[in-house]
DNA sequence: TATATTGATTCAAACGTTTGAATCGGATTG
DNA sequence: CAATCCGATTCAAACGTTTGAATCAATATA
């Protein structure tokens, strides 16, 4: 009956139902200044008509008016890959906190996709935007019409301070390094390394820790036993390059007791691989991989990874928004946050098997 | 410069930059059937000037005007829980084929914020709602405030249609019986089964599903190994649930040469639980999940599971509000679709061992 | 030449809020 | 009694769009 066309209640619904005007009812409801000059008798029954009615201020009218969103779009290019999640539940955390609401998109790995989400993004006149790049992340031009309408951005996962984006990046190198370090620590001296595939930021500095620290610990690498991983942008590869690679491995006869694999889903692959020939993690071979998500942490044996503190970086980006945002004025300059990485001792590393055991045989059945 | 106070480009600039009216502008830009009218110079040298100042329409102003926002809310109620991405991604896939822009937001588990964030939805006037729940969802009243505003809504993973609302869900009890048969053409004759929490709809059906299968083909189901799962909010809870219900298992001296686990996260639980006892899946003991999640995927053994379509589920979903906007008037009553889940057989069952295993002594060390 | 037709553009109102300024009856003060 | 102040409420303009109706010149028709 007091339903306008639109099928939403609004302000003029109330004012009539209440007897009062317009502005007095918004002033009540959007409990504006003002309204302690409100009788109270007034305000608590335009409260009570609102409640009744059902009503919901209008997001779209309100932000025209007051010309402020509270808004900050999260933009995941690929939210299936479990590395994603804490990120973004670090970023909400923080966003919410900052009395922001979060707007979040998922790309779904698809750089058209992306692209027209960020127009989205800025359409809805965003105050801030936080872009999550997992995996391989293609390059958009369109960050740049992002810059010339002054909405601060922040990217985690890739490095693209010199493109005058902030980012947050774990310290690969230190990670990288990490890993070698601890199967180094329980005796391995035949490691098999898979790289990161070249288009992802992360591989080489994780293979220059990677390396460095072998080399101090003077542990060879055999290169014939450094795989790279191939550059697709679906992340659920990473388990299937994990296998092939595993099989290459073996078929290479050269001895090896540890595999360092680029992330979880990669390990986790190199784990089915070894295991479909027959061999035991970590009793006759030991593997690790990297992020800590939520498949390693449940598999069996429980993977042994290197954490990336993906909340506290979802976290740190959000600040970071946030604080962009009260300077408005001054564009700060961007800057590069790099976060510590932490080793996770779990289940499938272990001292190399006392007789070196040869791979490519199998070991039963 | 030619930059107004809001930092954003608006229409008004690029008239004041082109020499023509806001109206022709917004008409050129927009693409309005009128446009056609327009001088063909006109309309390139307006479309030269707002690409190159980088204007976006505000979509506040815009949806303000059309009154229609062309957007649909996604409410998850834990985004983390691997179970809602394939739901979310067949959502979106249909949400935008239909040329609606998804929001997607996730209550993190939290009451509080579910109901905050069906605010927000409210507020900003979606079109129409999809509500994911998974695991422990608890009710909330606010969705009588929803129907209240006439908005359509979906909801996936529990049934809610005697509230009025048109629920999605697979199939349980066919999936309990799915995997029973599956099991018994195994050979398996000793079957201990994991419940789901109380408070989950999935749970009674399934079981019914498994009971009535197991009475057809002759099986006793032993209530000694009759296990329920704790209804906490948190999906991870699962996997601790399992490992430590397999504990349990054994402890009961039971023989067992089979688990039917609730849910994928409950069974790999189990495998661990089962593991550390030194018990090897499924050479010992069969293993088998429901849902078809990644880390099931990805487990070695590859998990036998249940797979629920949950792309399908969520396409479906995204159809039926979408139909719903559409003869926008009639509200259509609630209906219940239920998908038919699929047996996905891997490595984590096999025939039982051939001499009746007794769990609860270890096979070995 | 006057009138109708067309093509190109603009006017002006509206969407639902917010908010500085204005109103207005009544009480207080000089 | 006039002037002032105060508390309670309302006016009216603005936010950036869209769009039916209006304008207006130039061309085609009678």
């Amino acid at each position: 009956m007091s339903q306008r066309k639109s099928g939403h209640v609004t302000l003029l619904d109330i004012a009539r139902a209440s007897g009062f005007s317009v502005s007095t009812v918004s002033i009540v409801l959007s409990e504006a200044p003002l309204s302690q000059n409100v009788a109270v008798t007034t305000r608590t029954h335009i409260r009570a008509i609102a409640k009744q009615l059902g009503y919901h201020p209008d997001a779209y009218a309100r932000s025209l008016r007051r010309r402020t969103t509270q808004t900050i779009g999260i933009l995941a290019f690929d939210l299936s890959d479990p590395f994603c999640v804490p990120i973004m539940r670090g970023i909400q955390e923080g966003v919410h906190d900052g009395g922001y609401l979060p707007l979040l998109m998922d790309a779904q790995t698809e750089r058209k996709l992306f692209d027209s989400y960020l127009h989205m993004i800025l359409e809805r006149r965003a105050d801030g935007l936080i872009v999550i790049a997992s995996w391989v992340f293609e390059e958009t031009n369109l960050l740049g019409d992002i810059r010339k309408n002054n909405v601060p951005i922040v990217i985690v996962g890739r490095d693209l301070v010199d493109r005058g984006i902030s980012s947050i990046l774990v310290d690969n190198e230190a990670g990288g390094a990490l890993a070698t370090r601890h199967l180094a620590d329980l005796g391995h001296r035949h490691i098999a390394v898979i790289r990161g595939p070249q288009e992802m930021c992360d591989s080489e500095p994780r293979w220059a820790g990677i390396r460095k620290t072998a080399a101090q610990r003077g542990i060879p690498i055999d290169e014939r036993l450094t795989f790279t991983l191939p550059g697709i942008a679906d992340p659920a590869s990473g388990f299937e390059g994990g296998v092939r690679l595993a099989q290459q491995m073996l078929a290479s006869r050269r001895p090896f007791t540890a595999v360092l694999a680029f992330d979880d889903l990669t390990a986790l692959g190199v784990v089915r691989g070894l295991s479909d020939a027959g061999l035991r993690v970590p009793h006759d071979c030991s593997v690790m991989g990297f992020d800590d998500v939520l498949p390693a942490a449940v598999a069996t044996p429980a993977m042994t990874t290197i954490r990336q503190p993906l909340r506290e970086m979802g976290l740190e980006a959000a600040q970071r928004v946030l604080h962009a945002i009260r300077n408005n004025g001054k564009a700060e300059k961007p800057r590069l946050h790099q976060t510590d990485p932490e080793l996770v001792v779990r289940q499938s590393t272990a001292s190399p098997p006392s007789t070196a055991v040869k791979p490519g045989r199998r070991s039963r059945t």
